[in-house]
DNA sequence: GTCTATACAGAGATAGAC
DNA sequence: GTCTATCTCTGTATAGAC
């Protein structure tokens, strides 16, 4: 009996132990990473500091260093997640949902990442981070991978007459995700007259009617 | 004679000089300004240094300080730079224009703004100089007197019908000014298949068919 | 893998001669 | 007012003990 046990402890122990000890990895990193997206949607990439990162988490900066290989691989990390969010909300859209109606579910996303002061999906302009970004092949395919889902809908939203037809589908489709760097949001919080709900939908509905079809 | 030529000297070379002098200082600074402006529109706030403006303008780091106390002085100053310029801009427009059409024409000078890399209006999301401007009354004042001269012809184009008026005007006014640094222009130049003139067209249409009446 | 301590670099700002 | 040389601080990254 003890030898059955043990041989079970000794071939399956160190499985799980080995196991218990990636789950742990895979855990403090998505720590570090959620705490990175955060610090960079609030501060932006460049005022974020990787010692600002360490202290949320609660470890010492030289440990981070052990799961990342520097601060630009980090915040690419960053990006590459809200990217995925991003993804995995789109595909969990209702199957009825018409393109349309598609396209302004990701737009009202888009716009609370970035009033929630989490990540936002784009780089504002003349972030030090769009160099980076550009080398790293995890984040061009999660981007295509969106895009494409996107342009689909767009097409047929244009064939359905909802979207203007005359606009290629690349255009509207960066005029949507441009929406995610949007400073009109901040401008508009900044007066401190409107909700965040009222500005959201301002937003979302002056972006859809531009890119509406005309009578 | 000569004492009269003297007198002439003593009375008014003096002046003169000083005169000289004091349009010497202001060309050297407008170079500096102008300088930084460039630089920031190019590279952002953060990265640009005044080392690089202090190159640009080919004169050493430190007699850039005796002109501004610091980089974020320096920078303030590009800022009201520019909306001066946006101002004398909007006021040399012809009287005849109506009023709709003063809002594209603006519309598109900041556009323009940004695609030829030269400072844009609005600080994008983030921006360290955020804080320093808010302090900066002489921007405040400026941008002020730009919301004014704005705010009433959008009104004047609500009233028209040409713009929506169920937006409050200030709204309006965000929307627009906040294309300064929409990030649609970069990502749309970055695929490569599109002429500047036909991003900027594309951004102007979409923008004010946003705002417009409906029907 | 985590820590403390430190090296190294870049950039803002200043001193002091001319 | 301009220059060269320097100070100082901050932030990335690494060394080395445990």
């Amino acid at each position: 009996m003890t030898e059955a046990i043990d041989k079970i402890g000794v071939m399956n122990i160190p499985q799980l132990r080995r196991s218990f000890k990636e789950q742990m990895h895979q855990a403090r990193e998505e720590a570090i990473v959620t705490a990175a997206s955060r610090l960079m949607g609030k501060k932006g990439f460049e005022a974020m500091t990787v010692e600002d990162v360490a202290c949320a988490v609660g470890i010492a900066k030289a440990s981070l260093y052990k799961h990342f290989a520097g601060k630009d691989e980090l915040c690419a990390a960053a990006m590459v997640q809200v990217v995925d969010r991003t993804g995995r909300f789109l595909r969990e859209l209702p199957a009825s949902l018409p393109p349309l109606e598609r396209l302004r579910a990701l737009l009202r996303w888009l716009l609370e990442l970035q009033l929630t002061d989490e990540m936002p999906l784009m780089l504002s302009r003349n972030s030090g981070l769009a160099g980076p970004l550009k080398a790293c092949e995890a984040y061009q395919a999660a981007l295509r991978d969106l895009h494409g889902l996107v342009i689909g809908w767009i097409e047929q939203a244009q064939q359905a007459g909802q979207i203007n037809p005359a606009l290629p589908s690349d255009v509207v489709m960066c005029a949507i995700f441009a929406r995610a760097a949007d400073p009109m949001l901040r401008l508009l919080r900044d007066r401190g007259t409107y909700s965040d709900a009222q500005i959201v939908d301002w937003a979302v509905d002056s972006c859809l009617s531009g890119l509406a079809a005309r009578a």
